[in-house]
DNA sequence: TTATATTACTTAATATATTAAATAAATCAA
DNA sequence: TTGATTTATTTAATATATTAAGTAATATAA
C-alpha cells in the first residue's frame, strides 16, 4: 500500500500553514481598512511603480491577470487606482495610484511595519532572515526550469 | 514618507511565492487525475482517517468550513468520499474515503512522491530539511498567541 | 426543567483563483 | 501589404476563500 509522507513534512503543507499563520496577523489590520489581501498587494506594488503595466502588475503581485482585471476595476470605482492606455501600444494597460490609493497606502505602512516587528520579535531577527534567505533560495532553485 | 520594506524581504510575499513555485510543479499532475488542488488536500487528510469529523478535515487540510462543505459535496457526487452524521452527536459530520476515493489516493501517490523527490534534488536534501523545520518553527512561534 | 448559550455545520453574498476562450492590437512572413 | 501569428488583456465558467448570518443539536445555568 503505497503512501505519501506525513502531512507534517510536506513542504507545500507548511508553506500553506505558514502563510496562513502570517496573514492571520495582518488580515484584520487590512479589513479595518477595507482592504483585500489581493488589493493591498496590487496597491502596495503600485506605491513603488509610479506607473506600471498590467501584466508586470500581475506578475510582482502574484496575481493572475483574470483576477487582477477585476481587482483593477474594484480598486478604480473606489477611486484608488487610474488606467489609461499605452500610446505606443495600445493592447497594454498602464496602471498607477491616484491621490486616494496614496494615501491609503500611507495610512497602511505604518500599521503593518508594527506588525512585522512583533513577528521578527516572536521569531527573532536572525531566524527570519535565515528563513527569508531560504525561502528566497527555494524560488530561485524552482523557478528556473519552467 | 513612510515606505514599506522592499517587497522581496517580505516574509508573507515570499512565502506565497514559495507556495506557488511548488504548487506549480504539482498542480499539472493533480489536474491529470482530475482534482483541484483543495480536493487533493482533503482525500489526502482522508487516507490517514478511517473517519474523521468536519472540523477536524478542515484543520488538516487547512480548508475553511464554508468552503469544505462545497467540496466535500462535489467529492462525494464523485463518489469519493462518504459523509455520515455521528450518532453520539448528531450535528457532527463524519467524513471517510470511498473504495474509489482510496484507488484514487494510490494512484496519485507515486506521482506525487515523484514530484517530491524532484524538488529534493533541487534544492538538496538538507536545505530542504532544514526548510522545513524553520517553517514548522515559525508555525509554532505565531500560532501560539492567538 | 426551561431559557440561554455554545457548538458544528450550512447557506448566502461577495471576492478571488484557475483554466479556456475571445478580442483587439501589434508583429511577422510571404 | 495582406494573411497568419503573437501578445496583452478581458470575458466566461467553474471552483475556492472569506465573512456574516442562519439552523439544528447539544450543553449550561438558573
Amino acid at each position: 500500500m503505497a503512501k505519501l509522507r506525513n502531512i507534517n513534512r510536506s513542504l507545500p503543507m507548511q508553506l500553506l500553514q505558514a502563510r496562513e499563520s502570517t496573514m492571520f496577523l495582518f488580515r484584520p489590520m487590512l479589513r479595518q481598512f477595507g482592504l483585500t489581501d489581493q488589493q493591498w498587494r496590487v496597491i502596495r506594488v503600485l506605491a513603488t511603480n509610479k506607473q506600471i503595466e498590467a501584466f508586470e502588475l500581475s506578475q510582482q503581485s502574484m496575481i493572475l491577470p483574470p483576477s487582477l482585471t477585476r481587482i483593477l476595476k474594484n480598486l478604480e470605482e473606489k477611486g484608488f487606482v487610474k488606467r489609461s492606455t499605452d500610446i505606443g501600444d495600445q493592447r497594454k494597460v498602464l496602471v498607477s495610484l491616484s491621490a486616494r490609493g496614496q494615501k491609503k497606502y500611507q495610512q497602511v505602512v505604518p500599521a503593518s511595519e508594527k506588525i512585522y516587528r512583533s513577528i521578527e520579535r516572536k521569531l527573532g531577527k536572525r531566524d527570519l532572515t535565515e528563513l527569508l534567505n531560504q525561502l528566497i533560495n527555494l524560488n530561485n532553485s524552482l523557478e528556473n526550469q519552467n
